[in-house]
DNA sequence: CTATATATTGAATAAATACTCAGATATTTC
DNA sequence: GAAATATCTGAGTATTTATTCAATATATAG
């Protein structure tokens, strides 16, 4: 028409929170999907479902992410923050006390700290939501920090330690998911299982 | 009209394939899927897909599964069937040399060929495939059963069999899992890991 | 051969849901 | 307080995909 000074905004604008109101609006949608995921799953949760929960527009939710995976991104991002925070907490710990007991003990401890805090939420990440590839990047990323640190901390104890730190972790990884956060029967109390599984990784790094 | 003999064909057959050709279809949509499943995932499991690549069209599908979960219980239950012949197998090994040490090297061996045979399949259907309560079910109870068995095998070694027992299980099933189906960048080959494992857990029980 | 049961087809329907956009409303700036 | 910028709305669009069904073809039975 004879208005030559349309605006045009940009197609997806995908704007930076700036004012408080809208920051306060990405935490609601945050919140909302990470509550969705942990309670329901991946299977429900939907970009209206989203909005819906937050108490905010489907437009609302377009304003500040791309896309749905871009709300995943952030709420991994989040979880293994946590993560990366015990990790850190764990290596401090040994730092003090290099003996490999207390590796195998901050280990142990450490996997069931993250199975504990949110195991809803673990499980829907961690087996549910179907990461991309740089998703998961980032999720064997932190695997293999752990594994490294590990390793430099058995190099002084054990012959071969990378073999032994992944089998540690690995360990201690996937059998703390699996009876903390799989809904399988475990015909034995999980933390049972966890004192059992330290015992074990105890004998194994002492007597190899 | 005045044609009062019109057939009514129930809203939903679901046959039972009767003669040979409609056996051979079901089983092509049943290969189709399977394969769809292992090489692309989940995500590219849709029913047209299946009818294409199995060269029948959706209709045929629909005449023998009612829906598309219920070609996910055929093949979840035929790879569980290979699962239990292993069982099986170990079990009768067992038997004739009921040695801890046996039961461990068995179990490894066991899982490491579950984990071989096809393991894009096993990867798809143990952490794709968002199964329901029932396949769940069935899952668990093959798992059940292995750890029934192994406990047996170890009461007359050890004290607790059933939390040993579980432990040795989840172990060897987790471990076998990651190395050899997951993909993440192990920083150890896989065979070397499983030896390394069999090592620990023959320490464990012999130990203990 | 004809009738009846069995098998196959694939376009059409229906439902779910990711994502858009044009038009409000609110906040900040000058 | 008016213009500019930021935020919000939610019905509407587009796409994907599970499922149906009326028409058609093949096999078997009498």
């Amino acid at each position: 028409m004879t208005n030559a000074t349309t605006k045009k905004r940009p197609r997806k604008p995908v704007r930076t929170a700036k004012q408080r109101r809208s920051k306060e609006t990405v935490e609601v949608i945050l919140e909302s999907a990470t509550r969705i995921l942990s309670d329901h799953g991946w299977a429900a949760l939907n970009t209206n479902a989203i909005a819906k929960r937050a108490g905010v527009s489907v437009g609302s939710v377009y304003e500040y992410f791309p896309n749905k995976h871009a709300i995943i991104d952030i709420i991994l991002d989040r979880h293994l923050a946590q993560g990366e925070a015990l990790i850190n907490h764990g290596a401090s710990v040994i730092s003090d006390n290099p003996s490999a007991e207390a590796v195998v003990q901050i280990l142990v401890a450490g996997f069931v700290g993250i199975h504990s805090d949110d195991p809803k939420l673990h499980r829907a990440l961690s087996s549910d939501v179907p990461l991309n590839g740089a998703q998961q990047n980032r999720v064997d990323a932190v695997r293999a920090k752990i594994i490294n640190l590990t390793s430099a901390a058995l190099s002084t104890h054990v012959k071969d330690p990378k073999t032994k730190a992944t089998l540690l972790v690995d360990a201690a990884d996937a059998l703390t998911h699996r009876w903390l956060v799989d809904e399988v029967g475990v015909p034995v109390s999980a933390e049972v299982l966890s004192n059992e599984l330290e015992n074990m990784l105890r004998l194994y790094v002492l007597t190899a």
